[in-house]
DNA sequence: CTGAAAGCGCTTACAG
DNA sequence: CTGAAAGCGCTTACAG
């Protein structure tokens, strides 16, 4: 359109503030709220701003104080609809006291993760929400440490000096196996994280202390550690059906484990809960849509979303808390994939067979 | 720790080139590789920035060079894993061309939407990939035209000067529906998006396109258009079931309906495909474990980021290309929501009644 | 080719 | 209380 001007020199501070006939240090403390004045002075910035289509440059205020404004979100798979929930809670906290939210996907490559936080050394961010997925050879903690800006959620990193927020991993897989336990089941399989990885000791660990409980012995042979992929659950289950004697349930660590369980079951032809039990963690979207609908641990996204951000913006303002390590409740979602064990004359409580109680999941609450 | 220095001020460009002997001027061209050093001086600089643990101040750089090195993606729903994937995608190359790639949530509020286009007048966004989901009041358009640094996707805005990326609405319509009238169905019901929005209207145009094809006339009765919302799918089943004939199959205009379908059938003790035939689209992760597997028109996320961002960063650098829509094609994934009609005794092509065809899904590629 | 200097558009300590 | 001026830390047109 116009030739004239090759580049249409954006309006600032200084027209505003030379049109109003004040000085821009005026404007800018007018803007933001520190400074009173006349109504005749504030009506002739106003007319100025609307008049000159004004809109402070965000990078601009950003250099001069020092702030980005602006908060990473590491996670291993925002397609993962567990994780895409934090996030989206996360962002609207961020919203509320405003931040922007940057989601950066790691898809669980350390490399990627380094890299990602370095971006609070070139202040594009102010500091960072990591939700790592796999165990940390040190690069992690290091890197950390060197800026001390990061809030650690649902994972650790051993070794780091920041603010935790976990769920309860142990009383969630207590609860879940428990439930099995109940409902007869004696020979349990567990199908959970890797070693090493909080979520995935934890809940080993409370998968423990149920038959614990129950004065049950867990058959080792029927623990599988991995990561959390589909397919390495598919795969262990193939290994749990392929020995002499499967086992009657199964409590998976996490439901995208349990998916790949059901997917091999399925192309087993084998039906779930008529042939096992299977219980999960995570409670994702659409969990009682599944076939069958998923009986499964539910731990709050909202709540993951919401106190990570209080943290993370505590930690920026210097408000540190005590370092303690802040802990998410967790709840049993009882819907249709737990029945008694197949072949077994044993009484069970409810009638939960075949039929699925799939709307209005009946709700254990955790400890 | 060090309470002598109340701000222990960041390390400089200033600072290296003191260090190195050099301008800072000379710094800068070398870190951007416009300068073609001898080796000494190299590595005078880079022994510097070593030492002085030295990172660019990515606001001042953005300040400096007008750009904000980001983009914006808005989406109506971030959990929703199809939106998730295009986001993915759309990250991967974003930062490949050294862009970063903010999420917004707008939860299909306009109001949210226009706030988040306003980043692109405060310099926060470069531009903006927008993915709506309702239709514009004309305050959309008008933002758009405002600023020109978006480009449409998935959805349209009509009225607005921007490059578009659109799928292959109508002719993925047509292959769900001609696959449900190859499966014997002559009552089948339309559970779509909204009236006046881009999708629901090309996919409802499609699905008359197929029984025009087959000389089957639409029974307007069975025809339901409104916001992509699993509830007001679930209301859609509950009426087309209340009414005297309910249809034999249903093409839903979207996986999330699919999901509020199955639940209404769950709810009525209807199964399917036995009672019911489904067809979808979008083809959402893990479709095939739903109960039962979900036959549904797939588009590639990765086309619709990848594109979109490379659509975006011609416009942003005034590349502009002809203002075409581009489209994604689509494919249908066969599995097992599909079957004849009940109590029809017309021979049916493939076995597929109760049998769920779940893995590798057979694949009807789009025209 | 190289460096001193101006400029990007804000904010705020400082002086009047 | 108010404004002139310095400063945030880069990039780059300009002069030598």
């Amino acid at each position: 359109m116009d030739k004239e001007h090759r580049k249409p020199k954006a309006t600032t501070i200084r027209d505003v503030a030379h049109a109003a006939n004040v000085s821009p240090a005026a404007v800018s403390r007018y803007l933001s709220n520190q400074l009173q004045l006349p109504v005749p002075t504030k009506s002739r910035i106003d007319a100025a701003i609307e008049a000159l289509n004004y809109v402070p440059n965000a990078m601009a205020r950003r250099l001069s104080l020092n702030s980005s404004e602006t908060i990473g979100f590491i996670t291993s798979d925002i397609v993962n609809s567990f994780f895409a929930l934090i996030a989206s809670a996360a962002e609207e906290a961020a919203s509320r006291a405003g931040y922007s939210l940057t989601i950066l996907n790691s898809r669980n490559d350390i490399d990627r993760e380094l890299q990602f936080l370095s971006r609070i050394d070139d202040r594009q961010f102010d500091g960072v929400l990591l939700l790592t997925n796999h165990v940390d050879d040190g690069r992690l903690r290091t890197k950390i440490n060197a800026n001390r800006r990061v809030v650690l959620l649902d994972e650790d990193v051993p070794g780091a000096v920041a603010p935790r927020l976990f769920a309860e991993n142990q009383t969630g897989a207590d609860l879940a196996t428990a439930h099995l336990i109940e409902h007869g089941h004696k020979r349990i399989a567990y199908v959970g994280g890797p070693r090493g990885l909080l979520s995935g000791e934890e809940r080993l660990k409370g998968f423990r202390q149920a038959h614990a409980k129950a004065l049950l012995d867990v058959d080792e042979r029927l623990v599988f550690s991995g990561p959390y992929d589909e397919r390495v659950a598919y795969d262990s289950f193939r290994q749990l059906w392929a020995g002499g004697e499967p086992p009657t349930a199964i409590f998976s660590g996490g439901d995208l484990l349990a998916l790949g369980i059901m997917q091999a079951a399925r192309d087993m032809h084998l039906r779930i809960p008529r042939d096992f039990s299977l219980v999960s963690f995570d409670d994702i979207p659409h969990a009682a849509l599944f076939d069958p609908p998923l009986t499964t641990v539910r731990q709050s996204t909202q709540d993951f979303g919401q106190r990570g951000v209080g943290l993370l913006l505590d930690l920026i303002n210097h408000e540190v808390h005590a370092p303690d390590t802040l802990r998410i409740p967790v709840s049993l979602m009882v819907r249709g994939s737990v029945a008694a064990p197949p072949r077994s004359h044993r009484t069970v409580h409810d009638g939960g067979a075949g039929k699925a109680q799939h709307i209005g999941a009946q709700k254990v609450e955790g400890v």
